[in-house]
DNA sequence: TCAATGTTTCAAGAATCATTGAGATGATGG
DNA sequence: CCATCATCTCAATGATTCTTGAAACATTGA
């Protein structure tokens, strides 16, 4: 992750409509949704609407999708999102553990302790 | 950290100029830094368009600023950079932890697997 | 092949955002 | 008090982004 797909990532992420997306996504897990399942899931949007801000997340490397008859199915990119908490973690935690640790902390509350985790 | 904040912090560091001057304050550390000295490291950038910037990171929590003679020092905020981290992995971990597990091998390469963190 | 369904594409208009340059404000030293 | 320095504010302009509605495209079932 560069800065320019951060760049890219942090702007598809500050649309209110396009965050929900990617937050529904995560929870669905890897079956995914159908675009007009989102639509209805998240905003009562347009078809057209929900196209675009489909398209400019698939864009960004955010999501992912695949066609199911006639629906399209889109899934949400678990390794770019996790690239970019990894992009924004390095840059932040540059001598400054205060930092990093209370985002540590919170990542304990929903994975067990890595402390396997090796020194990259 | 809500949604509000969270759309609200994207949306700061979707610009490269202000995504540069954040990760500049970061390391910089608790002194900080003065916004003319900012403007000469970030971009070479006119003093009302740094103004802009730094405002607009202001607003958005992510910097803090305070008077020293004539100068303006700005400093990172760094508990809402970390908030903002928690919120994306909150979000994202619900139930997958492949994106929890590369975040956190991510940080250990800053910090040590702080194994202690309770589960709030 | 036809009609229906799910989704995308396109063009137009409204809204928001970034940059610029001029001028205002506030602090300092002589 | 005046000149200077550092920064901010404001209004105008240009660029980008979002929404809408109409039309096109692809898939399915009859």
């Amino acid at each position: 992750m560069d800065e320019k797909q951060a760049l890219t990532a942090f702007a598809a992420l500050s649309q209110e409509t396009r965050l929900r997306i990617v937050r529904l996504l995560v929870t669905a897990g890897p079956e995914g949704m159908a675009a007009g399942a989102i639509g209805e899931a998240v905003d009562g949007a347009s078809s057209s609407r929900m196209s675009f801000h489909l398209s400019h997340l698939e864009q960004a490397g955010l999501v992912e999708s695949r066609r199911a008859g006639r629906s399209i199915i889109y899934t949400a990119a678990l390794g770019v999102l996790s690239g970019l908490i990894e992009f924004l973690m390095r840059d932040c935690c540059q001598g400054h553990p205060e930092v990093c640790n209370p985002a540590m902390a919170a990542l304990s509350t929903c994975c067990e302790p890595t402390k396997a985790a090796t020194h990259a």
